[in-house]
DNA sequence: TTAATGCTCAACTTTTTGGTTGAATAAAAT
DNA sequence: ATTTTATTCAACCAAAAAGTTGAGCATTAA
């Protein structure tokens, strides 16, 4: 496997699965404690907390310790990169649309 | 595993391969042969075949049969909702990180 | 002090992923 | 007609991912 870009694949990797961007749109509403943020899901509480270890991983959230509970935050900026990779790629087709319309309109 | 959106699912795995979004650059500069994508990488060709597979099912590539190659294109549009998915992400961050520098400068 | 709660860790299982090789197919070149 | 080229398919393998269970460790409540 090629490795040249560590931060977009954990980013990517880590928004691939369904739980895991569900538990970051959760977090949008305000921090949560990890058995808080397993409870809309039929997986183990050792499951959620794996899951959280990914995202934290790509510095997707911070886990922060609160007595004898685990406050996660939705942590900014670890998704600019794989925001800016898309983006890059939707311009592309914007101006390859525009040549397009442009061709056309001659 | 939770299973609410496969355009999102599909998309976000098949960008978190280096070999992949390697290939999808690739592509950027025009339409390429299976053998003209897989020569960069020191992996079979049945190895790209199937990253191509990958990249088809997710509607990022389209691969065109012309004579006995075949022609792989760029796909417009499937990146379209995963763009708006972390666009939405990073517009939440824009708004929070405006509402505490409003908050710091009262 | 003891019991309960919130979470992590370690060991294990199953499924998925990324790769291989060799045979099969279809078109092009000889 | 035969061979070479471009690609896919099928069967397989190893490693990673996603889950489980049960033990272990702090912290809080009784």
């Amino acid at each position: 496997m090629v490795e040249y870009n560590d931060v977009l694949n954990q980013t990517f990797r880590a928004l691939a699965d369904p739980t895991r961007r569900a538990m970051l749109e959760d977090l949008r509403r305000g921090p949560k404690t990890i058995g808080a943020l397993a409870e809309p899901f039929a997986i183990s509480f050792a499951a959620t907390s794996k899951h959280l270890g990914i995202l934290e991983d790509a510095r997707l959230i911070r886990r922060e310790k609160q007595g004898r509970e685990r406050l996660c935050h939705l942590e900014p900026g670890a998704m600019q990169e794989a925001k800016a990779w898309l983006e890059q790629h939707a311009a592309f087709w914007n101006s390859a649309l525009e040549a397009l319309e442009t061709a056309l309109n001659e």
